[in-house]
RNA sequence: GGGCCUGUAGCUCAGUUGGUUAGAGCGUGCCCCUGAUAAGGGCAAGGUCGUUGGUUCGACUCCAACCAGGCCCA
């Protein structure tokens, strides 16, 4: 028995493949990756696509630090997806990976690793090992990213610390300068007093400190008093708080908020009496503070009356200076004043502050810092306090209101505060002269200021640029509406100069024209040369005489007077100058805007909003045409990933155990528009997905080891499954290409993905088996079957390229027998398109009522979309009958029949069904299919047909070579344990052997 | 605290202009096959649609507040 089994199974035309089951990604990925380089397959799409139209799809430059991390490889992943479907709908997209070299961070960590040593550096030492730095972990990164599969030109990338770049980075600037945008202006910073430096936020560490917090009645004058309620006799003030006394001198103005309640109140005191105006809800709090360390202060106290914050500024109310006694400061609103601590009236020193310093641009006050670099008092403060240091001011402060009865309370306050990250010792804020970039100054060619032309870029309906998702419009409009001049002004070593000279009189040179003469200077040199050449070498190029934004005082800026500034560039100000530097520099367009920016959302402040400004300003118009935007990459829990909370997923590990593939159908399944979930379990998912379309398409090449669609190729007959899966994959097409031309990749790999698990393997692949595996190799309906899955092969391979690269790649090396105009890499190839006849059959034909009525023969000849859907509801059906019958014994579906009932009488019905029947028979994988005439059918039966399935096993035999149970097994005396068909067969094969 | 955004089965996603008992696939459980076999197939369970109010004849869908989370600010 089993001898003849196997005879028979040799004559059964089994799937082969070379196409392992098993990937083995982490081996073959590298091998792929290294075939690629040396076939330079990235050249050889450029070649092949530089007839088509450009899409340019611009990086947006990572850091030059460190590990690339699961969101950087989630925005290359879908960089890698828009470039890869672009070019494979027939666009030239070229993609030039960036990195930006220079800023703190880096400086940093080469500060750290110098430790010690670092103080007998020079700037050029220390810039010589950030460069150094920066280019390691460049080449790191794109190694990392290639390893992702990330196709590109990553042997010529954007550097930001090259010579080229720096010097269009300062061809931008003087544009800029140019337009008068550009302008010098004092800000307060955190400051170093030990070090005389400012310090940036990460080189700030906090720690605990006692402080004097002191809270100082600051009087109204005699005109302003009598505006507010008061007690006759009582002198009138507005209670401040502050724990920084030393900043008082500098204080110029009291900030309250429009939407608080304030009351004025009557004390007694042992000053005498005094109505003071506060905080509402910081009455009760402060009057126990006083009571509690100064009881003798305090007497009885009155409410007289409340007013709020609005009608507090409405009245234009100015108070007596504390310190410069002389002075009268105002009252402005502001709307970071709050009732946490303090009086709900906010002591504002512009020089001393950020929030001061926002509200003294808003309000017109003077930036008075009246610190100097070394933290003493410079001659603009009373004499009781020049030259002291800022600390020994305090106590001297509080003494001074002490005297002057303005000192309600004092007491120590135990407070995290900012201290300098390498001497340890205490900053303070101190305003420095800072470059600026102005957004809302008009430009000096007319034009509209910054904030204009942006606001009017990013309104509702403008179609400037396009957002996906439609809401990021709004964001960046919110955030142009309320950002700052733009600060671009930092007094580091590493990074790009800010080409200012200074005369001897400390006035700067910085215009359009000796901007450009040092440009030229970095553009072979880079920017090195400025701290290694003398301002005379730097501006070689130019002469003060013939720029006419000096005229009349070329003779104050003698080039051999000049020395060079220290400033450096803020490092967004390089890489928001990428769309010329990279973009129009390198030729991948003529003029702005590019195809398309694709960043996190937190780019919206960033990258994409500092890209925006010096393009408006150079060119008039928006860099991008599209700006994409991804969520960030959270825990399962949507938990923010944090090294601390130990929830992070390691990229570099992942694609050690996984592969890139698997983390690239991750990324493609995730609908990057949220936040996006990772863990190793959804990443472990990702996987099972992959092995489901990688065995699908391992069985679609066994089916077809035998075919050359060339020499092969059979056109389905009418009512076949073949002809349905055609549709269906044609549907797949349609809308895999729409989700990809809309950037919804997500819905793309569903698609992909439930295609090959439902409609491919467990309905197509399962019901086609039988004719694949025993028709005669050249039978019509199994080279049907083979011409179907073929294409089915193809379209599927080239429909997953972007998304799957490695795995596609080996796949198309696979496929027998491969057309021979297709292209040697499925890279290079087309993505495939649906064929709008085929489609029409799908959508023009949807299901209806199954109303027996309408079932004409000839509506089945236009309308098998149509009927499948009703098929396919009566396979369900037969299905769950099925499951019934396996309960009741029956274990092997081919050891059942099904029995289509139709209704007595119902002529079309039954020659409906009976059309199908062959195709009905193997949807279900029963061994036979019969129709049978009932008297009654269930109303809601779909087709009005009743499906029933019974046990086979003792009304026919078994065929031997098909395993079905079959009325005709034995009907050929030549093979008596096949049936007909398979007995034929058998004589076919013997005949040509 | 402010701006923008998100919240449908354990997971990834569908849910059309408000309209019957909210759908897939994965995963899970049970079962089958052993001629896709470190594969393939079937069936089943699983959801108060973040919460609470409101508008409406009717709300996953519209409105408000709240809760949770994210990004950017303060």
């Amino acid at each position: 028995m089993s001898d003849q089994k196997n005879t028979y199974k040799d004559t059964l035309n089994l799937p082969r493949t070379t196409f392992d089951m098993k990937a083995n990604l982490l081996a073959k990925e590298p091998a792929i990756q290294a075939k690629w380089k040396q076939e330079n397959l990235y050249g050889q799409i450029r070649d092949g696509r530089c007839d088509g139209p450009r899409f340019i799809l611009h990086d947006g430059p990572p850091y030059a630090n460190g590990n690339i991390h699961m969101g950087t490889a989630l925005n290359k992943v879908l960089k890698d997806l828009v470039v890869r479907i672009k070019n494979m709908t027939g666009l030239d997209s070229p993609y030039v990976p960036g990195w930006d070299c220079h800023g703190l961070p880096i400086e940093q960590k080469v500060m750290d690793e110098l430790g010690a040593n670092a103080g007998s550096m020079t700037p050029m030492d220390i810039r010589a090992r950030c460069r150094d730095y920066a280019a390691r972990f460049a080449g790191l990164q794109s190694e990392q990213f290639q390893r992702l599969g990330v196709m590109g030109e990553f042997d010529n990338p954007y550097i930001t610390m090259a010579g080229e770049y720096e010097a269009a980075t300062l061809e931008v600037f003087a544009e800029l300068v140019e337009k008068g945008l550009v302008y010098k202006q004092l800000k307060p910073v955190h400051w170093s007093i030990e070090n005389r430096t400012a310090l940036a936020d990460a080189e700030l560490e906090y720690h605990d400190r006692t402080d004097p917090s002191i809270y100082v009645a600051f009087e109204l004058d005699a005109l302003c008093a009598r505006k507010v309620p008061h007690r006759e006799g009582d002198r009138v003030a507005l209670l401040i708080w502050t724990t920084t006394p030393w900043t008082l001198p500098a204080n110029l103005a009291v900030a309250v908020h429009p939407d608080l309640a304030y009351c004025c109140v009557h004390v007694e005191t042992s000053d005498g009496p005094i109505t003071l105006v506060i905080a509402e809800p910081r009455l009760e709090g402060v009057l126990a503070a006083v009571q509690a360390r100064r009881g003798g202060y305090l007497g009885r106290h009155e409410v007289l009356s409340r007013i709020s914050g609005t009608e507090l500024c409405k009245l234009s109310l100015s108070y007596r200076h504390p310190i410069h006694a002389d002075r009268l400061c105002p009252v402005v609103p502001a709307d970071y004043v709050t009732t946490e601590d303090g009086t709900g009236l906010v002591h504002t020193a512009p020089g001393h502050g950020l929030e001061d310093y926002g509200t003294g641009l808003k309000h017109g006050l003077e930036i008075y810092c009246p610190v100097r670099d070394d933290g003493t008092f410079d001659n603009t403060v009373p004499e009781f306090l020049r030259g002291l240091s800022v600390w020994q001011a305090n106590p001297l402060v509080v003494e001074h209101l002490t005297k002057a009865r303005t000192l309600v309370l004092e007491e120590p306050v135990k407070h995290s505060y900012p201290h300098d990250w390498r001497s340890k010792t205490p900053t303070i804020f101190r305003a420095t002269e800072q470059w600026f970039i102005a957004v809302d100054r008009p430009q000096v060619d007319g034009e509209p200021s910054l904030r204009k032309q942006a606001l009017a870029v990013a309104k509702p309906d403008s179609d400037a640029i396009r957002f996906v998702p439609h809401w990021g419009r709004n964001r960046i409009a919110g955030m142009l509406e309320s950002r700052p001049d733009w600060c671009i002004s930092r007094q580091r070593a590493w990074g790009l100069p800010i080409p200012a000279f200074y005369n001897p009189e400390g006035q700067p040179l910085l215009t359009p024209a000796s901007v450009r003469a040092v440009a030229d200077v970095f553009r072979h040199q880079g920017s090195d040369a400025w701290f290694a050449l003398s301002p005379a070498d730097l501006l070689a190029g130019y002469n003060p005489a013939d720029d006419p934004h000096l005229a009349g005082r070329a003779d104050q800026f003698a080039v051999a007077s000049l020395t060079a500034g220290r400033d450096i560039f803020d490092v967004w100000f390089e890489s928001g100058s990428s769309w010329y530097a990279v973009a129009m520099q390198r030729g991948l367009v003529s003029d702005i805007p590019v195809d398309l920016y694709l960043e996190g959302s937190d780019q919206h402040r960033g990258w994409f909003q500092l890209s925006l400004l010096p393009a408006l300003g150079t060119l008039g118009k928006p860099p991008f045409r599209t700006l994409l935007t991804h969520g960030f990459v959270v825990d399962e829990n949507g938990r923010k990933m944090s090294k601390s909370l130990g929830n992070t997923i390691d990229v570099i590990q992942q694609l050690d155990k996984r592969g890139a593939d698997i983390l690239r159908l991750w990324v493609a399944s995730q609908n990057y528009q949220d936040d996006v979930r990772c863990s190793e379990k959804l990443i472990a998912q990702a996987e099972d997905g992959y092995r489901k379309i990688r065995n699908t398409l391992r069985y679609a090449m066994g089916a077809c080891w035998d075919f050359d669609p060339a020499a092969d190729a059979t056109e389905p007959v009418d009512h076949s499954v073949d002809l349905w899966m055609r549709m269906q994959l044609h549907i797949l097409i349609r809308d895999v290409r729409e989700a990809y031309d809309r950037y919804e990749f997500h819905r793309a790999a569903r698609l992909l993905y439930e295609f090959c698990t439902v409609q491919a393997s467990s309905i197509y692949m399962a019901a086609v088996k039988d004719r694949l595996y025993c028709e005669s190799p050249t039978a019509v309906r199994r080279r049907a079957t083979q011409t179907v899955m073929h294409e089915l092969l193809m379209a599927l391979v080239k429909l997953l390229a972007p998304i799957l690269p490695h795995t596609c790649d080996e796949a198309w090396d696979h496929i027998p027998n491969r057309p021979a105009d297709e292209p040697a890499s499925v890279h290079l190839a087309a993505l495939p398109d649906y064929d709008e006849a085929i489609l029409h059959l799908a959508e023009d034909l949807r299901p209806v009522n199954p109303d027996q009525a309408t079932f004409e023969g000839d509506r089945l000849e236009v309308g098998p979309a149509w009927i499948w859907n009703e098929l396919m509801e009566l396979r369900q059906a037969g299905l769950a009958k099925l499951e019934a019958l396996k309960n009741a014994g029956v274990k092997n579906s081919l050891d059942a029949e099904a029995v289509f009932r139709v209704r007595k009488g119902d002529a079309a019905g039954a020659g409906l069904i009976r059309t199908y029947l062959r195709e009905l028979e193997d949807l279900l994988g029963v061994g036979h299919a019969c129709i049978e005439e009932v008297e009654q059918v269930a109303a809601e039966a779909p087709l009005a047909v009743e499906v029933e399935v019974v046990d086979a096993r003792d009304r026919y035999g078994r065929c031997a070579r098909s395993w079905k149970r079959r009325p005709d097994v034995g009907s050929d005396a030549q093979y008596p344990d096949l049936c007909a068909r398979d007995a034929a067969v058998m004589k076919e094969i013997t005949a040509s052997q």
